[in-house]
DNA sequence: CGACACATTGATTTACCTCAACCTGTGTGG
DNA sequence: CCACACAGGTTGAGGTAAATCAATGTGTCG
């Protein structure tokens, strides 16, 4: 698909086989940023217990609809997602764009039933968690437990980040602020933080910052010709990171060892 | 301060004593919105223990402010408080009204720092959950594990609902939808859906609304006028609450029965 | 009473939306 | 191999909801 953030397609553009080796958290590629991180090498083999259920998303499928009732979570292992929320009247806010090590589906356990939809942007590989089983291991596993509230807990303070780029922010702020959050989170998983290729469309991109998706064009184009970026079509390329970190008025995103760290490894 | 909601003041403006018999759960009053809710009794004899430590606000304090180091829980016993973050350039957003019942800090676990601080709008109590206690007992009780991951789950959902109120919707929808939330969760709490008295000033409701203090006043009259309610500084009235849910464009702060059973009990 | 924060009101501006046209790439069928 | 359709993306002109700026009002507390 391409040579920066191919994501599970392998150079030949044939999808990975769920081949047996790929399945054990041990060896995943994510692990470190997925539910096995920091627990102890006995605890993560009784994970693996859990986690044996693997998937594939095909790109536009649903993992999940809104009302569909709870018992997984899913863990993203290749690919990427966006999840929504549907109002009554039908309205649709885009409020994530989940990548690998992500989990999806913890907005659920409450109601026991799923209020949002998480649909894959391109074809994707997930594990399977039966929440019951997870919830047992962790009453056994303390590592574990704290390992999902730390997930809960991170993933409101990002909530509230979002929330202030919705509610303060102008729209090229927005849409800086998500690309300098793209490009670390690809960053973290060994790809490229400066050269990528979004996977989801401009509609998408534009429902997630509350904007349309002409705004967005426009953004983009005005965001090139600062010489913030160079973009073509779905292909970006970050050239001033620290411009558009300030943009999005946040460095958050990255502390400047990273930055210069990443920018020369490039 | 008024007779709908008046919070922890006695009817002569006293604040309440910390007397030793409201310490407990099994007789606060929003035990059954709180932690202890759906609790076993030998349970909640078990977090009592957690809970013990109270702590008075007055209006206007920080309950913990950003970047504090995380120690404890908050579970609010009375008043009412605010969250917000703060961004790197100053910039400050509003992410939740918080009333009796309902816990603050959950986003500072995964840091182990507040990214965001809490503020009484009035003079509050608080319980003081020192979290490695009610952590290493919900490792002991399912139940309270099961609890804290409802708590942290159903604030997931409810932050979901925030972003599309933030996305898509027009600023007198997203006045419509505070008060309607507001009503219901004070409804919740045995207070009067259809009066009550506003505990934020303007200036914190347009914040958290992603508007103005101007639009909001602006917004008041106009809802006034169209015979959605009655305002009058922060009381407020309302007079048709199924066409503020419409304006609102949700119906989730109320089922029909609902509505019926709490108008005729004004 | 006077000070101060909060709130309202009015006039003007503007960032973004809306609507409509057009472009561009990709897959499809003749 | 080309015509065509169709979805996603861009571009432009014009409109509007809400922001901004600037007074003015109102309640509260020392």
């Amino acid at each position: 698909m391409n040579r920066y953030n191919a994501g599970f397609m392998t150079s030949r553009g044939q999808p990975m086989k769920d081949s047996r080796h790929a399945v054990r958290c041990s060896e995943c590629s994510v692990r470190r940023l997925c539910l096995p991180a920091g627990l102890p090498v006995e605890d993560i083999d009784r994970l693996e217990r859990v986690t044996r259920n693997k998937r594939l998303v095909k790109a536009g499928e649903t993992l999940y609809r809104s009302g569909d009732s709870f018992h997984n979570l899913y863990a993203i292992r290749s690919g990427s997602f966006k999840t929504a929320v549907i109002a009554s009247d039908g309205d649709t806010q885009v409020t994530h764009f989940a990548l690998p090590g992500e989990l999806l589906g913890l907005d659920a356990y409450s109601s026991r039933t799923h209020p949002s939809y998480a649909e894959a942007l391109e074809d994707s590989s997930i594990c399977v968690l039966p929440f019951s089983q997870l919830e047992s291991l962790a009453q056994e596993v303390p590592a574990l437990q704290q390992q999902i509230y730390s997930i809960f807990s991170e993933e409101l303070r990002q909530e509230n980040e979002i929330l202030l780029l919705l509610g303060k922010r102008a729209a090229n702020a927005r849409l800086a602020a998500l690309l300098v959050n793209i490009s670390s989170r690809y960053a973290r998983r060994g790809y490229s933080a400066s050269r990528f290729v979004l996977s989801m469309p401009r509609m998408d991109i534009a429902n997630y910052l509350g904007l349309t998706p002409e705004t967005v064009s426009r953004l983009f184009k005005a965001l090139q010709k600062d010489g913030l970026i160079r973009v073509s079509g779905r292909e970006v390329e970050v050239l001033d990171l620290i411009a558009l970190s300030e943009l999005a008025g946040t460095h958050c995103g990255y502390d400047e060892s990273e930055i210069g760290r990443r920018s020369v490894s490039v």
